[in-house]
DNA sequence: TTTAATTGTCTACATTATAATACAACATGA
DNA sequence: TCATGTTGTATTATAATGTAGACAATTAAA
């Protein structure tokens, strides 16, 4: 049973950046000692050390020798904030510079989950692709698509790695007209991890999009892994007429804010980057 | 630098859950072999082996001496889907019962990140409570809302942790008009984890709600945490007439489905609290 | 200046994780 | 029955991680 926990550096590092981040401390605060952490988390000071330096290292915290360790000024690299509908036409509208690379492509017996979501019939073939799209150079998503095989030939390996995906399936006649789509949160498995740039075992948000044509068969089934710390879904809500209701309604946004900050995002890049190489 | 790396069993079994959800493997599947496994993953066969006791321990996998590993017939513990405007109805208008724990309750001058989304002038004073929410007797989110001080003080702790927060701001005087809400992905903190009985690290699904009455005014800060594995976030979309626009509008969805598997929820519920008391 | 508190550095040791190997117990199919 | 491959168990060795304590260097305040 020992051997899947998490080291202890680790959850203090954990508990000390969300303390950070949500726990009400602002910046230039002064942080407890390492003795006083050390005493509160039941750790040595050296595995406390261990975390503030992770910290430092992604520049969260400040640490002055015989003064203390401080939180640092602009920690908050905030993500890129676009509507949940349409990711890449809102990124294009900030005006950000896209590319794709295709990790995989291949023809295959479709999994379980795939052919109930899509209706197939067991074991129908689905052509599967593995993308990377890289926003200003950084990757930032990491998705994974399932088409039934009667559509996958209707393109091909090339166009896939050029062109969205959507416009490929209306070219192909296919009235795409509906979609379903789940969001949750998933640990970063070491493919995903490293074709994101992030350690293995960090949060992603996960989006799963059926969509359906015209007559309600499946013809594209995507399963997206987002760096929470480069994007979020945002939406905005109205309360609906009915008072006691207590119901949200979704409005349509004109247009998402680009939230990245100019200054940190260049720090907070590199830190990532010396990150994700270190292994 | 070392010492906030995961260790490789929790590596390998990251992969291996992945592979098991989304990598194609269905039910009844055989698993590549222990000394199969220690090779691909560049690990030794102890390790392997304590993977999949994490897997077994969850009800993943089925082990059987002599034979092999197989993917457990009823694995995928299909989490609550429900749309995201409002949760708690949601659950009521399924039919479920839902109790809440109050954690914390306290006046205190409002975090930077709080003051920023409620405008308010820093370090206004507000009010912060912590609330779990328990659902058919598990915990399922974690939340921790934050309201001016001028607002808060119009009830009482015990009305927290017995009425919907919007019904008593409402009650109050306030006009709940308008919201913004974010989705996002993070780790599970110590505190976190310890309330949703979960491990720490694992993954959550975050989203922070700001709410705003008639005047634009911030009235509530609420930052949600959800264990994934009991809950996602559901949207319907259809296709904006434009052509070539290729946008999606969403669409209300009368009422959301429930997705819990009745049999296999009470043996992966009793993996888990067994998890969570493991320490 | 003095004093106390802080971070930085070092050493020695204990505990835990991982590796490599061998062998037993069991299942399966030839 | 037998050969083969599997999981279960044990042993040993090495590496990684965590602990404890002492001391130096620096800061800030008394």
């Amino acid at each position: 049973m020992v051997g899947v926990e998490l080291p202890k550096a680790r959850q203090v590092y954990l508990v000390l950046r969300e303390r950070i981040a949500n726990g009400g401390l602002n910046a230039g605060d002064t942080l407890p000692g390492e003795q006083a952490l050390a005493g509160e988390h039941n750790v040595s000071r050296v595995t406390v050390r261990r975390a503030l330096a992770e910290l430092e290292r992604e520049g969260l915290i400040d640490r002055r020798r015989g003064a203390g360790t401080f939180i640092a000024l602009q920690n908050a690299v905030k993500p890129v904030v676009a509507d949940l509908a349409d990711v890449l036409s809102n990124l294009i509208a900030m005006g950000r510079s896209t590319d794709v690379r295709l990790l995989a492509f291949s023809y295959q017996d479709a999994p379980a989950m795939v052919a109930d979501a899509l209706r197939l019939v067991k074991g129908e073939r689905v052509q599967r692709s593995v993308r990377v799209r890289i926003v200003d150079g950084e990757p930032f998503s990491y998705l994974t698509t399932h088409v039934p095989e009667r559509i996958g030939v209707t393109y091909t390996e090339p166009e896939l790695a050029s062109k969205p995906l959507l416009a490929l399936l209306e070219r192909s006649g296919v009235s795409v007209d509906r979609a379903t789509q789940e969001i949750s949160a998933v640990l970063a498995s070491p493919e995903a991890a490293a074709a994101l740039n992030v350690d293995i075992g960090s949060a992603l948000i996960a989006l799963t999009r059926v969509v359906y044509d015209g007559k309600g068969r499946g013809v594209e089934h995507l399963h997206a892994l987002y760096r929470p710390d480069r994007y979020a879904f945002r939406m905005d809500l109205a309360r609906t007429g009915r008072n006691g209701g207590r119901r949200w309604s979704p409005v349509e946004n004109g247009h998402a804010e680009a939230g990245t900050t100019k200054g940190s995002e260049t720090q907070a890049g590199n830190a990532r980057e010396e990150r994700g190489k270190r292994r």
